[in-house]
RNA sequence: CGGAGUGGCCGGGUGAUCGCUCUUCGUUUUUAAGUCGGAACGCCGACUGCGGCGAGGGGAGGAAAGUCCGAGCUCCAUUGGGCAAGGUGGUUGCUAACGGCGACUGGGGGUAACCCUAAGGAAAGUGCCACAGAAAAUACACCGCCCCCUCACCCUUCGUAAAGGGUUAGCCCCUUUUCUACCCUCUCCCCGUGGAGAGGGUACCAUCUUAUUCCUCCCCUUCAAGGGCAACGUGCCCUGCGAGGGGAGAUUAGGUAGGGAUGGGGUGUGGGAGGUAAGGGUGAAAAGGGGAGGUAAGAGCUCACCGCUUCGGUGGCGACAUCGAAGGCAUGGUAAACCCCACCUGGAGCAAGACCAAAUAGGAUGGCAAGCGAGAGGCACCAUCUCUCUAUCCCACACCCCCUUUUGUGGGGGAGGGUUGGGGUGGGGGGUGUUUUUUUCUACGGGCGUCCCGUCCGGCGCCCUCGGGUCAGGUCGCUUAGAGAAAUGAUCAUCGCCCUGCAGUCGGCGUUCCGACCAAUCUUUUCGGUCGGAACGCCGACUGCAGGGUACAGAACUCGGCUUAUAAGCCACUCCGACCU
RNA sequence: CGGGGCGUAGCGCAGCUUGGUAGCGCGCACCGUUCGGGACGGUGAGGUCGGAGGUUCAAAUCCUCUCGCCCCGA
């Protein structure tokens, strides 16, 4: 298996390009609620991505993780990994809020795939404020593997 | 050394980097929000504080899981008891409690250590027990076995051969053996059928009658065999066993065989009235067990042992164990079938529930304001009309009876008084306006318009207080882990642990070869034993290197248990087997 | 947190209440019919009854535990 070669990478994007400072969470249940009705989507096969400029200045966030994703370990082990890929662009995300909700194909997702993948749909959306292509530095790691 | 059992422990360590969550402190900002003060209409200051940054501290498991039990806690209900429903089910202790745990008892499994066990009641009732089987629960009926009664039928071969004995004139009788036929028992061949072998038994008896057979003699017919004579063939004569027929005789006669009759007995079949539960291919299960005695056949009918029941003694808190006596076999299984008995259980659950502020609608109370309607009182005006109530009469309708008719269609009569309608008479109550008070209600207000009608708009008067409910929030409940859908992770280095492969060292075992010695042999070969060496193979330990693996799984109010999932390892005790000393 | 249901042949379902033979339809295989195919007719194969343990003479059925799936209420 490539388990090795795909944590080594892990390793890389987690302990390389990850800044110090932090991203707030999204708590408020009222905005949550409204977000899921008035935002906009985005659908990919990995997961639905939910977003929506708001007031406060900086991005927040939220992943959702169902049951269908499995035990709690597992979910717990999904939501790492897409909360990691969202810090990985923290410094160009514009001021929106966010929820992700993985579907049931992310639940093998290994970690530079679910990077490449959230970069990739943030910049098709236009969710980036710099004009950096979508991922240059993941994607050498996307055609060694052959994705 | 191998195999097994029981109980318990651990659930990787250290360091580094990056990251998550909660919290404390410090600092900072306006991109959240609030309070206070100043100032005086949108400004200033202070504080709290979201967020950011920095520092410090805390941060899941043995099962956190499944949610199978039991508690705490909270709200609701609740005198007590019962019914219903649900649960539990050996005894005893532990526990806040339990369906949990310990010890013990009974039952089952295992060679054993040990393990499993929802383990009350089937002589309270109901239900079920397929198939097979005579029968599945009242042992009734059936087959079978046995006794008695009666009727019918039968009692056949009465043998062959030999020997001995008795008696005699002879037939005959008795005993033994052999063969054959039949019956019974046992054994064997494959249960039965059938067959083989061994052993045993055999059948009629009594009386009466008959004189047919058997004894002696004669005659006739036929004739085996022998002799004689004659003779080519052949014929004749004599003796004449035996068989058949006839006659006579002998004998007090008897015996034997046969026939007949009577009686008895026996056997078999059928019938009748009984006895019996030993036996009857089955089945998971067959009405105490397998023996001995006993009986016509049988039976706890009797006896000893075992089982069962009852009673008593002893030991134990108890479940129960044990001993003794008696009874004399009743009581099939199933209650994880209904059920009965004993005991337990009020219901719901942290989305329980408590508090806070605000909004909305409605309720209660109080105050203020406006007015419609109703009742009562006062005053004024008008009138005896109208209106209303009541009594009585008449008519119509309705009710009952009679006649009639296609038809409740028409007619007549009757009594009663029907929440009906109309009319007449009599009696009682006056009507309108205004005001006061009481009560109840939302009556309404405004625009258009001279006013009414009509139309449009607005609203269901305002204020204070009170309690409850609803929706969405916040705080508490709630945690020296923590709650906003919810945090502990990733990687590297190193040390552990396990598996695999390779290399080396050591030890053990096996095979082959070589040498020495011992034993045997006249000698040699072969074979055996011991020791040493070499090679190969296997196993084990250690060392080094390389690769791989390091589980199950994440707290949501908290505890006590149960169950389930778990890589690898460790500790203690015990049992069985083999070998060595 | 509480409550309920389902699991049986490749697929969809009976059978469980009241224990004793596991069955139906489609599908599959073979044969017949047809020039051939379909349809039709006949024959046949195919099931640890989700798993484990227990009660019973006997368990798909009864009891306990467990696995997976689905639904409902607050």
């Amino acid at each position: 298996m490539g388990e090795k070669l795909s944590r080594e990478e892990e390793i890389k994007a987690e302990s390389g390009s990850l800044s110090p400072s932090r991203l707030a969470r999204l708590k408020d249940r009222k905005i949550r609620k409204e977000l899921f009705i008035t935002g906009k989507k985005a659908v990919s096969g990995l997961m639905v991505l939910y977003f929506q400029e708001n007031r406060v200045g900086t991005p927040r966030y939220l992943v959702y993780a169902s049951k269908k994703l499995g035990s709690a370990v597992q979910r717990n082990r999904v939501k790492r990994v897409f909360r990691e890929a969202l810090y990985s662009k923290k410094k160009e995300l514009k001021a929106y809020d966010f929820i992700i909700v993985p579907r049931e194909g992310a639940k093998t997702v290994r970690m530079h795939e679910a990077i490449s993948h959230v970069g990739k749909i943030l910049f098709d959306h236009g969710l980036l404020e710099k004009k950096i292509p979508p991922n240059p530095p993941l994607s050498k790691g996307n055609l060694s593997n052959g994705i």
